[in-house]
RNA sequence: GGUCGCUUAGCUCAGCUGGGAGAGCAUCUGCCUUACAAGCAGGAGGUCAUAGGUUCGAACCCUAUAGCGACCACCA
């Protein structure tokens, strides 16, 4: 073990360990109850973010948890292809290139697409190792495997056979930069400053009666087909059913009521272009209005008006706000702010488009998800997130699954080229099932990333092979592990395919974590450039430290902000374990007998005489009973923050601060009998807390325990969980044990007020009824750490000197003779060596400082060190001097 | 607009079913004590956002208010 700990000597080599040994795979024995999660996975060419790091952690320790509970457990990684995202970045190079989609061709695109992906690939799994995660990486997956794409056939047949799936003329989001449709999950809103023109329309066969509508976008009237007012609208009631005349176009448009307008907003009434909004065009069906196209397939000005045809949008509003100027129908402009959707990937406007589209029928797929939670087949923990999955489950609309994309799965669809009919087949049929012949064409189009996503839970087990064994085994998965982001993407959809599809929720558990936001409480981004890179805390810090600090004083589902300092507080622990242990295996006198402590042994004191366990032994073997208890429920429970808490509580707090020092007098002994005993139990609990550590800190914990117990032993991670004892054995102990810290606590107490020199040891006179036994045995740590030369015992407070101090605990009384704390005489004299000694430092460093050869040869770094010692010395003189002429005043 | 969450020490946050107000960091005091100064021992610091209510008892349950945040909806 060395001297300094440094993660940089053993993980990467524990991890190599690890997966050398098939550690990571399910254990072989089929009897054991089976834990499997799925890793959600990563876009295909990203690189590991805080917030991977925080998912990937949480799930490591579940499983690592789990598996050392004895289950077989399977966590299954794996990458998406991300078509969009991974699109638009071939694009993009093709670009730089000077080259274009269509100059390539589909065939070329795609090889140029599988190229980035495997040069800009998989670096996230290697990151993710060096997370410590302990995946089965035999079995990765991709989403545009040979199987996983298998399983996306299957399910789109199948959907369509049961008419689930559907191709039909919509209304969809359309990025007009991307030149695909997105789904409204994929499109976010953004404020922008913009103008609401008010328009008055003259009413048909009026004098001077007109109808003024408010809009943003004065552009798209060219294809009003109508006016609407609300029902209950008192002020336009009249004009209902009449019509008005559309300036510029100069048409006759008739002027409707419908619920949807709102009275409040503008002037209460709304020009309907069908043909360029999702409202309006709803409107239109219901009315059974024109649909008017304005613009062009690229998005310019159609030809409805030859003088702005082929315009662009902006350019087109200007003049068109001009020539209502100039035709007196622009009433006023104001100010005003609106959201404007946005392509969530490429930030560019998405325009409402009317277009042929591949759809899936949610409404039934949507309740019988919704259902199952409801019926507590899937519960979401925190639970408050089911609310926001109901919400978008019981609001849902049909899911737009087609994209105009090339990289992802092709839509298996095979249009007739004679009679027009879709033959739906898993591969291209050899003819047209309705007319015979054989010009079939594919459909050109793509699915969305997410609708192979939504199969991830058991089309990486084999599915739609329901007869594989990983299948049978592991499906249903137990816990699945996501941000809050993506429950409507993501959770909705699996646990609505999954129960359509394998007639199953897919996981039992859905655990929702916040993001992890910079220590100011900003989200990470990369225009903001404050992300953190995961990568270089490993490097600086080690894994273990970013675990720790990811995970400590946090609850599942609240966002966390990422403190540098906490950092600093994970390196200290894990030094502090690295010295505990240290100090635990250079102590253990029968290293080469060290094994698992165990109960029996202990109960039965065969090995040892009943007397060789003290107190303070029984105390701690209690607490860590205690301790295990609570964080196995708290694991249970998803209650990783508290568990580390309390593990970090126990080990520092107690075993380091408590009971290894309380030991220390024993562990120092000459007699076998009385040390070996200690030995076992330190042993004993350092092994254990590590086992309770070890799915936080995986690394070090490893690592100390590989040194602490070298045979007979399975490695940590595959190691039993510690027993859990309900009933605690010790509880006796354990009260004299609490006694006994508080009356020390005290003592230093007093003594610090009164001044007393750590060094100076005192007479200790105890009275006490009920523990005298106990406090008796455990003599040797209150003359070691009690500061105590001497302790007696008496039965009642006649012997006790008059002028000594007292300290009272419960039943427990202590007294200190006066002089015993204040030994004038003694104290000067001892002060005054003291002095004596400092001076000759000083004056040792003082001319060491000023010989010219030792400043000049010496390294650097050494005289420094003599600078500082010579600081120190002269500190600590002065602190002296100052005591002494304190405590020369003293009558 | 709808839904949900947050408000506790100087900072970042825990606090599970109502009974003790807590941790880490920062700060102050005393200590280089043979595992650890990346440490040890101790101290100071809080009207638990505000106002009501329920209760023997409220940081916790109920109602209202304020500030902050998120998600959904998308207002022409």
């Amino acid at each position: 073990m060395n001297e300094k700990f440094n993660p940089k000597d053993f993980e990467d080599r524990i991890y190599e360990d690890w997966e050398k040994n098939g550690y990571f795979k399910p254990s072989n024995d089929k009897t054991k109850e089976t834990y499997c999660i799925m890793m959600p996975p990563p876009n295909v060419t990203g690189k590991l973010h805080m917030g991977h790091a925080l998912d990937d952690t949480l799930q490591d320790i579940l499983i690592r948890y789990k598996r050392m509970r004895g289950y077989r457990t399977l966590w299954l990684p794996g990458t998406d292809h991300a078509s969009i995202s991974t699109e638009m970045k071939v694009v993009q190079k093709l670009a730089k290139e000077g080259k274009s989609k269509k100059d390539l061709g589909r065939e070329k695109f795609l090889e140029e697409a599988w190229n980035w992906t495997k040069e800009y690939g998989g670096i996230i799994q290697k990151q993710q190792r060096k997370l410590g995660c302990s995946c089965d990486w035999d079995r990765n997956r991709f989403t545009l495997d040979e199987g996983m794409s298998e399983a996306v056939l299957e399910q789109f047949v199948k959907l369509y056979n049961k008419g689930l799936i559907y191709k039909g003329k919509r209304m969809v989001n359309w990025c007009t930069s991307c030149k695909t449709s997105i789904s409204d999950a994929e499109v976010e809103y953004h404020e922008e400053a913009s103008h609401l023109w008010h328009i008055r329309y003259k009413i048909t066969d009026s004098e001077n009666e007109y109808i003024e509508v408010a809009t943003t976008r004065p552009e798209t009237m060219l294809g009003d087909t109508a006016v609407a007012v609300h029902p209950n609208d008192e002020r336009y009631k009249d004009l209902v059913g009449k019509t008005c005349i559309l300036p510029i176009m100069n048409k006759e448009i008739p002027i409707i009521a419908d619920e949807f307008v709102e009275m409040e907003f503008g002037t209460g009434c709304v020009k309907i272009t069908p043909a360029h909004d999702m409202n309006d065009y709803e409107a239109g069906l219901r009315h059974n209005l024109d649909i008017i196209e304005v613009f062009d397939e690229d998005f310019k000005m159609g030809d409805l008006v030859p003088e702005y045809k082929g315009m662009d949008l902006l350019e087109a509003r200007a003049k068109i706000v001009e020539k209502l100027k100039e035709l007196g129908a622009l009433v006023k402009e104001e100010e005003y702010t609106h959201n404007v959707a946005k392509c969530e990937r490429c930030k560019n406007t998405i325009e409402p488009k009317i277009s042929e589209q591949w759809f899936v029928s949610m409404k039934d797929l949507g309740k019988r998800a919704a259902d199952s939670v409801r019926a507590g087949e899937m519960r979401f923990v925190p639970k408050r997130y089911e609310k926001q999955y109901f919400n978008w489950l019981d609001n849902i609309r049909d899911w737009c699954i087609s994209r105009q994309l090339w990289w992802g799965h092709r839509i298996p669809a095979y249009t007739c080229e004679k009679c027009g009919h879709i033959n739906v087949a898993k591969t291209m049929p050899e003819k047209c099932e309705k007319c015979g012949c054989a010009e079939l064409t594919q459909d050109p189009d793509t699915l969305d990333t997410w609708f192979s996503s939504a199969l991830w839970p058991f089309s990486t087990l084999g599915w739609p092979n329901t007869e594989s064994e990983d299948y049978k085994d592991f499906y249903p998965t137990q816990t699945l592990v996501t941000g809050f982001d993506i429950i409507t993407f993501w959770v909705s959809r699996m646990m609505s395919q999954g129960l359509e599809l394998t007639d199953k929720a897919p996981f039992k558990d859905c655990l929702i974590h916040g993001i992890v936001r910079d220590s100011q409480g900003r989200k990470m981004s990369k225009t903001l450039g404050n992300g953190i890179d995961p990568l270089e805390i490993i490097d600086k810090y080690g894994a273990d430290s970013l675990r720790f600090s990811l995970l400590s004083g946090t609850t599942m589902g609240n966002d966390i902000r990422f403190m540098p300092e906490k950092l600093e507080q994970a390196s200290n622990f894990a030094n502090k374990i690295w010295n505990a242990a240290k100090f635990v295996i250079n102590n253990s006198a029968n290293e080469e007998k060290v094994r698992e402590f165990c109960y029996e042994a202990f109960e039965k004191n065969k090995k040892y005489n009943p007397d060789c366990f003290r107190l303070e032994d029984k105390w701690i073997l209690n607490k860590f009973d205690k301790l295990v208890i609570d964080v196995t429920r708290n694991i249970d429970n998803y209650d990783l923050g508290i568990a580390i808490d309390k593990i970090y509580n126990f080990i520092w707090n107690e075993f380091c601060d408590w009971y290894i020092e309380m030991v220390k007098p024993r562990i120092y002994s000459d007699d076998e009998a009385v040390r070996v005993p200690v030995t076992d139990v330190l042993n004993h609990i350092l092994a254990s807390s590590l086992k309770l550590l070890h799915p936080f800190m995986p690394f070090i914990t490893t690592e100390i325990y590989n040194d602490l117990i070298t045979f007979g032993l399975k490695d940590l991670i595959v190691a039993k969980w510690p027993d859990i004892r309900e009933k605690t054995v010790f509880d006796r102990e354990e009260l004299a044990i609490e006694k006994i810290k508080k009356l020390i606590v005290e003592i230093r107490n007093i003594r610090s007020k009164m001044n007393v020199h750590p060094s100076k040891k005192s007479k200790l006179i105890i009275v006490s009824s009920e523990f005298d036994d106990e406090i008796k045995e455990s003599e040797e740590f209150l003359l070691k750490l009690g500061f105590a030369n001497e302790i007696s015992f008496v039965k009642d407070e006649s012997q006790i000197p008059q002028n000594a101090v007292s300290i009272v605990i419960d039943d427990l009384k202590i007294f200190i003779p006066f002089e015993e704390l204040v030994d004038i005489k003694e104290e000067i004299e001892r002060l005054e060596g003291e002095k004596k000694r400092l001076e000759a430092e000083v004056l040792r460093g003082e001319k060491m400082l000023s010989n010219p050869g030792f400043i000049n040869k010496a390294p650097e770094k050494k005289v420094n060190e003599e600078k500082e010692k010579l600081e120190n010395y002269k500190n600590m003189l002065k602190n002296v001097e100052e005591r002494l002429s304190g405590l020369r005043d003293v009558p």
